[in-house]
DNA sequence: CGGTTAATGTCAACCGTATGACATGTAAAA
DNA sequence: TTTTACATGTCATACGGTTGACATTAACCG
């Protein structure tokens, strides 16, 4: 690969005019920038991104650490994240935590060695900055691990009423809520389960709560867990599920055991990834806007120099009504 | 952040030293390397990969392109080469190319300038190694874009073939090949195709095929273009579909339409994505082996200098019969 | 015509690590 | 005691680009 030197020389300038074209534009001589540009293009000369990191003691990588890949929602995050970052001339370094705090802390730590511009956390981890320093922006998203830590969060409190209100709407008397797995503090699903309460219980219905030790998104066990719920609480008429695979699982249960959904049950799920729409019947669901959070969480740290962080960020989410209710 | 003279002189070591035990762990003496990690645990010190991947003309990084991070078989594929990646001491940088050919050549070029160890595509664009040349290794996954570059494929002419097999086996008569888009050339679905084709014919059965012009793999449309093609062809009894959204459409509307599955209709799909296992009913699909392709893949890149790379390589796929046939 | 300004050159240091060549010192083996 | 091998130091250069300080040149203005 060609150098700038050499570019340089072809162009018949000096290195530092040519650094200079490249970083401070304004610097330069229109036509002299043309002279460079044309010696780039005959050398197909391209900068050395991993010099210019070393040089600014920064790179352009972005690292998102997520729980998972293959989780409907994650993957949402993931792609709208790189989108982002990509528009916005960086690059995403992906780390695939799968739950494990020692994967995040080493994660964290390799996001540090290789002078990321920022951090973008979906983590399990209570404070990881206990454990690794670094020297850039962090952000988590879905949950709030740290007051120290800004967070861009979706509106999980509303969410959880407006799927109250709905199932109340809709006549349902005896509602239950189907937790995900584990309900850690500050995680999102626990605001949503606040919101989801207070809501029934403002309208005199007490809440009937399932939730077990299940700590993975996707288990193959949900059906015995299902299964065992619904033997002792045969008699509910709505179901509010903390994401929308919970939800899919709960219809096929039903659909397998002769329970009509909508008809005898009414479920809803959360988060609105693509199963949701395209499940027999579609899930009605509360969208997490995953754009919105996306566009921010990059900005964010893109102009990080400039502008200041707050250190709670919500956005509104949406109730998405389909079969299912 | 410390550098490795400061470790040095705590250690009363010179740089030289220190690189040494860095990469040339041989070379130093055990009591050497035990002072050195003392005063790297004291410095809180932590190599520059920047500075190592500029030294070395090489980054850890490797390149993931992939069209979509969102659809279920993508993301798998996603999870499954960060893990190995990973595992090797490498690094994921991921791209979606949203299947614009002009996103693939602007990664090409990024993956270059950032020095990447290796590329691994699933990409669309038949050959982009004649727009931008790199130096590492490029594998293609799940299709073979060009004589010059290793591809790591399943072997989708058995699955299709497989699906023949099961349809038949199970009665069937009149049997349809939903295609889930546009038709490529060297593209694993049209190998998928193939090999069903022939199963059918040698069983005297002249496959019905259904084709669309739609060339993303989720769209709202193909309830539409589903419709469309049984109100021509109401009576089959048997369908193979190119991947598992596909099937969980048919069926969708099939239970929409009072169509029993498999009562009246056989389906199968491709891919087993976890929505295969979540669906009701349960869909029968043909598995590929993501696990053992991404092994294998990162594994070439890894040993890349050591070993011959095969220009071409087939990983057996897997019958994974549940209750939609 | 002197003064100002814009464009570029010159020079050099720096980012943090790797590494080759060669010298030195030390301890074990012959 | 001499030889040999090993461990480390010394020195210097390279990787490719950035940046600040300052000099030079040519063009423009009043």
């Amino acid at each position: 690969m060609a150098t700038l030197k050499e570019v340089a020389d072809k162009a018949g300038v000096t290195v530092t005019t040519v650094s200079r074209m490249l970083n401070k534009p304004d610097m330069v001589h229109p036509s002299t920038i043309r002279r460079i540009q044309q010696a780039m293009r005959d050398l197909d000369y391209q900068p050395n991104e991993i010099a210019r990191s070393l040089s600014k003691k920064m790179s352009n990588f972005i690292g998102l650490i997520v729980p998972s890949a293959r989780n409907a929602f994650f993957a949402k995050v993931i792609e709208s994240m790189e989108r982002h970052i990509t528009a916005n001339g960086y690059k995403l370094l992906l780390c695939v935590s799968n739950h494990e705090r020692r994967k995040e802390i080493e994660y964290f730590s390799m996001l540090r060695a290789n002078k990321v511009a920022g951090v973008i956390i979906a983590s399990h981890t209570q404070d990881i900055t206990q454990s690794v320093s670094i020297d850039a922006p962090i952000i988590s998203i879905d949950r709030i691990i740290s007051p120290h830590i800004s967070a861009v969060c979706s509106d999980n409190f509303s969410g959880g009423r407006m799927a109250a209100e709905l199932l109340i709407s809709k006549g349902c008397k005896r509602i239950a809520y189907f937790n995900g797995g584990i309900t850690l503090k500050g995680m999102s699903a626990s605001l949503r389960q606040q919101g989801f309460e207070q809501a029934l219980r403002q309208q005199g219905i007490e809440p009937i709560i399932q939730s077990h030790r299940e700590d993975r998104f996707i288990s193959m066990k949900y059906q015995d867990i299902i299964a065992a719920f619904l033997e002792t609480h045969a008699d509910i008429d709505g179901a509010f599920c903390s994401n929308d695979i919970l939800a899919a699982e709960l219809i096929r249960y039903a659909t397998k055991n002769g329970i009509d959904v909508p008809g005898q049950l009414r479920v809803i799920g959360y988060d609105d990834i693509d199963l949701a729409e395209l499940y027999s019947p579609s899930i009605t669901t509360i969208r997490q806007s995953v754009e919105d959070i996306s566009h921010f969480v990059v900005e964010s740290i893109v102009h990080f120099e400039d502008r200041p962080m707050p250190s709670q960020t919500i956005f509104p989410v949406q109730l998405i009504e389909r079969e299912s209710t």
